[in-house]
Order: structure tokens, then C-alpha cells, then sequence
DNA sequence: GTATAAACGAGACGGTACGTCCGGTCTTGTA
DNA sequence: TACAAGACCGGACGTACCGTCTCGTTTATAC
């Protein structure tokens, strides 16, 4: 959570924890309204998607926009960073439905989601333009790279691992190492803005290629 | 050229050309001071390197600590971010030395560049903060992408392709889809601040890897 | 009154009327804390002894350091002027006894009743500071002015009209005119700031010299 | 002068003294533009008599109103307070033409002066406001004490002590409080708001009601 | 030489956003 | 119903930067 606040479970963020049980803080006084975080994050992701560049979004006109006193938005979140890395959270979608036929097809479903994420209306202009600001700023990036992506990473993993089990992997490759070529082909065209060269079948084109390898195969390729 | 003068030549930037020959305007007044261009780049360099956040770095505090004029830097460059992609250019090198003896060694000592690159020590920290902040506009982003990112990737393209006419690589798979599985292991950590988890023989590693596949190979691996 | 409320006494106003008697309204509820109206001007009156700017004194800080809810002021004073207008009171004193063996002794006794005040230990710094924020406010200026300083000039008139009558004093004069000769220059001077300036035996000079004039006299100073 | 500014001479104060001679401080930069300090004073005068609360004159609106920077006010004016000292400074007009027929004559000149200004146009609501405003901050009461009062002080002083070598007034009272007799019965009337009670012979009431005293005289009331 | 013209450091200028504080109002739980 | 606590919207505070604009000075080329 990047809340300042006491307490208060944020309704903004994706898969937010429910609050760590035990709460015996003797809270007083007006309670925090709950809606204003969901309206200031949607306000920001509307503005976003009407065209408005990073630069011309200043606190200032986000309190404007959302209705709501610049101080509201400062009890919440230290500053336009820290609200951006909840924007950014509320983009995340929970994990997806794996086929669990096989490793290859898994890898394939993976790998899709992240590619549509890419052409997806909200994400499109608004995550590369979010998701830069939050890179600027190390603190957060480390805080978005610990709760998001070692998150989706760790789906990756369980994938690759059993595929090793069950022979369809090669075994003698570090899993980070296996686990990057096949991710990272779809990612970094991602991160260099280039989703708009996100064709149909790459999932599979990926998938399949990093399986069989650059060098030719005697035989066919495989099954 | 991102240079508002009229015909000045930059120093600063690696790559520079040398102004295209010819130039019949006549010339008057007091000339450019070359150094300046220099001096402004080394100043933001300097900051930088000290941990000067981006955020920090204003005009205001650059003009300041270069000793330099701000109507100086705005006769120069649009804006913050002009400079920057300057002050981005001015951190790449010069192609390297391919020993040629296969594929495979280029596309080792190619991926090796890279990895260094990450980890020395200008660009380590620099790097990362410059080209967050150029990823935040659209403008300078293509404007570095076709300059910068296009030219290296041209550069792997040519290995990729002769290695394909030796037979050394496939020559079923898209020369670009090919060149991501290569490269972009290595980038997408460069990218997601995963520098110092480099280590010392990754690029012999990811190279093999995908030369081979991850898919068990009935034969040995290869030669 | 300045008090919003229904029904509530000040016990802090120095010459408060105790609520005219017969209050047939049904009263419901938790009645209010008289201790509050004392706490609150008592801890204004600290804080500005403690050299606390007007401009420091805000409403916020006034609850904060009287342990009292913001709406609690509010609910009894309708701003921080006419809370101020109640502080003022509260350092009103009640009328002085006067000798009456003259005209003359009386005056001293009323202005040396007005010097030591402006160098008494509360009024001092205080009054200076609590005055200038009242005058800046018509409304409560006015108010002020009819319930204290009319009250004030009454007791000078009534003394003024006896000497007439004694023919200790001319009464061919105007006897506003006359007051203000008398009282203003002491007056002045505390408005002007000039409290330390003001001597021991300075409202028997000013007496005396106002009763025989500036010009000379050609017999002696009378009696 | 209040002026933050390094030299530089206020055009907007009345009797501004002309800089001490000699400045050989180096000027760089451009140079401040002169015409503000007037527009910012004669905004804020305009304002005022517009009927503009001192609550509502915020540095913000200010600004806005004579169309400058707030950095621009920051840059000439501590804060609010000091700028109010220069406006209230604005309103003092030059020194008057006394007759010097004789001392009487000279002080209801100096009496009638006073009267007309708390009548006039812009003192009446204006000064009163300001002055409010300024006696709230000791500091620039202080200024304007020292800067103005007794400019205006020394004046009846000097008036004074030529009528009392002329044999015209007493010599055996101190100066001082000869000085008060005459001026503060007119300026506490001011200064407690009733400007509007100041009818038209009240200078020469005053001025030959303090000549002859309070006390009946023997023979005819002089001269 | 002497004019002309541009570059330069400095810093004022009108704007705008920053993050903090206060003013008044409201909404909790407790008394 | 009063009360302490504190969230809420609005808006002023004083500072920092933005990009532009004078200043006075310096340094070239053109006459």
C-alpha cells in the first residue's frame, strides 16, 4: 500500500490484501471516505485515456477534475508518484484460467494475455505512459517490480517447472534463464512501444521457437 | 540534430555528422560558444552521477551549475527533455569489433556489449533515470528508437542473416522474432533495472540456450 | 453577546448580564460545558502572552491547544473576530471608585486608572495585539465601541457635568469636546503604542494642564 | 523602505528620499521595472475603495488583479503586511504651507489638515482599513511610527516652540504633552472611527479650547 | 577603425504547480 | 444534544520552475 493513511483498506488497487486481520487501533473521528480513492484513480485514468500528457497532469488539476480538495489527495498519497503507482496497480488484472494440457499451451496463454494486454483499449496509451513516470521514480519502480511483476513472474515459474518435471523442458537450464526466453521476447516490445507490431500468432510463434531452438533440428520439429 | 541553432554542430552527441558540407548563409555576429554544448551535457552527466534525482534536475539548476545562461540552454534545446535525448546520445558508443568467426561468437560478444553496458558505471545509474524520463515522451522516444535502437538492431540482423546462409541458424523463422529471442533476454533485465543481477558468463548462457531450444534434444548438443 | 447559542451564559465577559432570568425553552439534550467559553478565552489570552502573532492564532491551532473540537468554536462563536470581541471583554474591569472631593481629583483618578492598565502585565502586549484585530472589522469595532468605550464616557460626562455645575469647570463648552480634552491625550498614546512613554505623575500634569490652558495665565495657576 | 530589493528606489512611497548618493554596487540583469511597484500600489488602493474586504485581499488576488507574477510581489514585498506599510505610506501627502501669523493660526491649519484627510475620498474608508491592518504587525507599526508620525510630530512641535518664545503659549509644560493637548483629541476621534463626527469648526474648538482651559477665567477668554 | 550583430551571464517578468495550512462544514463514536 | 476527533472542499500561503524578455558586456564579421 502506498496509503499514508491509518489503517483503511484501499478499494482502488486489484488484488489488494484485506488488511493484516488484528486491527486494535481505537480509530476517532470522521472516517476516511472509501469512494474518494476510487474516484480520484478513475479520474486520472480517464483524463489519461483523453489524451492529457503526463506533464499537463499536476495535483493540482486532479483535485480539480475528481471534485475534491488538493489535501484530500496528500492524506492519501505523498505525492504524483505515489498516486500514479496506484493507477498503475489498478490496471492489473487477477491471474488468468491456465489449460494445464501442457506447458506449451500454458506458455501460449501467458504469453497471449500479455500481448492483449498490450492492444487493450485502457492499458494502450495509458501503461506506457504510466509506467514510464513510475520508472523515473526507483523507489516506486522497486515497489511496482515486488508487487506486480515477481507476482506474474512466479506464475511463469510454476509453469516452466512443471514442464521440467514432466520431461517436456529441458532440465539443465536455470528457470530464470528459461523463464526470460520466453517472456521477455513479447516484453520488450512492449516496453519499447511497440505494441502496435503485436500480430495474431506471436504468442505461439514465441512460444514454439524458443522450444526448438535457433539452430536446425535433424529431425522434424518436435511431436 | 536536436539543436535550435542555426547550423551549429554538436559536440557532444557521439555519432554527430559533421554539418552537411556546404553552407553559403552568411554568418555574423558573435559565434556559438562550442563549449557550451559540451559543458551543459558534462554538467547533467555530473548531477546525475551524484544522484540528482530527475525530478531535480531543472533548467534552472543546470543553467546554475553549468554557469551558463538559461536563455543559453533555450537557444540550444526546446526543453528539458531535447536535452536529455542529447545528453541520452552522448552515452552510446561506437559499433563494436565482431570477431566474425561464427554466429554464435558474434551474437555472444554483441549480447556481452550489452551486458557491460549495463553495468558500467556512467550508464549504470545514469542510463536508467535518462531514458525513463525520454520514454515519457512519445517524441523523443521515436526520435531515439530510429537513431539509436534501430541502428543496433540492424547490426544483429546482419549476423543473424549470415548465420542463416551458413546454415548455423534456422532460416524458417522471422529475422525480427529471431533477433527478439537473442536480445531481448538481456534487455528486458536492462530495462527492468536488473543490472546487477548480470553475471559474468549470461551471454555465452542465453546465446546456447537458444540455439538449442528448450525443448530435450534427442543428440547432443550441437558440433 | 456575541454567543450563537440558545440559552448559554459567558462566564468569561468581565460585566456579563447572568441570562436575563425566566427561560421557559425546553432544553434537550447534553447541555453545553460552560468551562468550555472560560477554556477557550483563557488559553487565547496564554497563548498570546506566550508573544503568539494574530496572524499565528488560527482557529485550528486556538482548539488544538485549548483541547476542544473545532466545532465546538464554531458552534459558539461565529468566527475567530468575534471570539477575539469576547477576549477583549474579558479584560475589561469594572468601573473605579471615585474620591468625588473633585472634578479635578476624579479626572486623575479615572486617567491614572487608564495609564496603569495600559502598563498592567495581561493588557499590555495583549490589548495592543487583540485591538488592532477588532478594529480591522467594523462590525465588531462597532459593537466594541457601543458596549465598552460609550460606558467608559459616560462615568468621564457624568464627572464633567458635576464640575460645571460646581463651577470648577467652564460650561461653555461642548461636553464631548471637553471629555476629549481630558482623556484623549492619554488615549492617543496607548493607541499609538506608546504605553512604555507613560510616566508617573503624567494624569495630574494632563489634568492640570488642560483645566488651566496653554495659554499664560496672568495671575497664578488658580485656588 | 520595506523593498526586499537590492538598491532600487520606490516610486510608489510619497517622500521617498532619493538614494544616498553614491551606488556603486554593479547591476546585472535585467533591471526591475519600476511601473510595478506603482500598479501593485494603486491595485490594491482601487480594491480597496471598491469596497474590498482586507480578509479577501489576498497576495493571490492581488497578483491577479494588477496582472503580475506572484513571484514578482515576493520579489519587492516581504508579505502582505509589507506592502501594506508602502500602500499606506503612498497615502501621506507633503508637509502644508502653514501662515505663521501666529502659533493659534499655524495649529488649526495642522488640525484642519488632519480633519479634511479623514474626510477625504480615499483616507476615509482606505486608511482606516490599512492602518488597521498595519498597527496588527509591531514591526511595521514600528516603520510607520517612526517614518511618518513623527515626521508629522516634529512639525507641531516646531510650531509650538515658536509660540512659546513669542510668549504666546507656556513655556513651563513639556513640549511634549503641550503637543498632545492640541493634536490628540482630533486624532483619537480618528482613530476610534468617527471620522464622521469631525463637523466643520472642530480644529478651531479645539485649538481655543486648549488655549484658554477648562477652568473659568477671571477676565475675557484673551485677545 | 568602426559599425553591426549575435552570443553570453544575469536576473526580472507573467504564469502555473507545488505541498502545507486554515476556514468552515460534516460525520463519526462516546457521553 | 454536546463533545473531541478528524475528514472534507475550497482557497491562500510562499517557493520553485517554466520559457521569455531585457540588461550590459563580449566577440566576432562586415564595412
Amino acid at each position: 500500500m502506498t496509503e499514508r493513511a491509518p489503517g483503511g483498506t484501499t478499494t482502488a488497487a486489484g488484488g489488494a490484501v484485506p488488511a493484516p486481520a488484528a486491527e486494535p487501533t481505537e480509530r476517532r473521528g470522521r472516517p476516511r471516505n472509501a469512494a474518494v480513492d476510487t474516484t480520484v484513480v478513475e479520474t486520472v485514468l480517464r483524463l489519461l485515456e483523453e489524451g492529457v500528457t503526463m506533464g499537463e497532469l499536476s495535483m493540482e488539476r486532479i483535485a480539480r477534475e475528481a471534485g475534491v480538495g488538493k489535501a484530500t489527495l496528500y492524506r492519501r498519497w505523498a505525492g504524483k508518484e505515489e498516486l500514479m503507482l496506484d493507477v498503475l496497480r489498478s490496471l492489473d488484472d487477477a491471474d488468468p484460467e491456465l489449460p494445464g494440457t501442457s506447458a506449451r499451451d500454458d506458455l501460449v496463454v501467458l504469453l497471449e494475455l500479455l500481448r492483449r494486454r498490450g492492444l487493450a483499449k485502457r492499458s494502450s496509451a495509458v501503461l506506457r505512459t504510466v509506467i514510464s513516470q513510475v520508472q523515473a521514480h526507483p523507489r516506486l519502480w522497486k515497489e511496482y517490480h515486488q508487487t506486480v511483476i515477481l507476482a506474474r513472474r512466479a506464475t511463469v515459474h510454476a509453469v516452466l517447472r512443471r514442464g521440467m518435471t514432466t520431461g517436456e523442458l529441458r532440465d539443465d537450464l536455470d528457470i530464470q534463464l528459461l523463464s526470460d526466453l520466453f517472456v521477455s521476447p513479447m516484453l520488450s516490445r512492449a516496453m519499447l512501444h511497440e505494441w502496435e507490431e503485436l500480430p495474431e500468432g506471436l504468442a505461439e510463434q514465441i512460444v514454439d521457437a524458443v522450444m526448438e531452438g535457433a539452430r536446425p533440428r535433424p529431425e522434424g520439429p518436435a511431436r
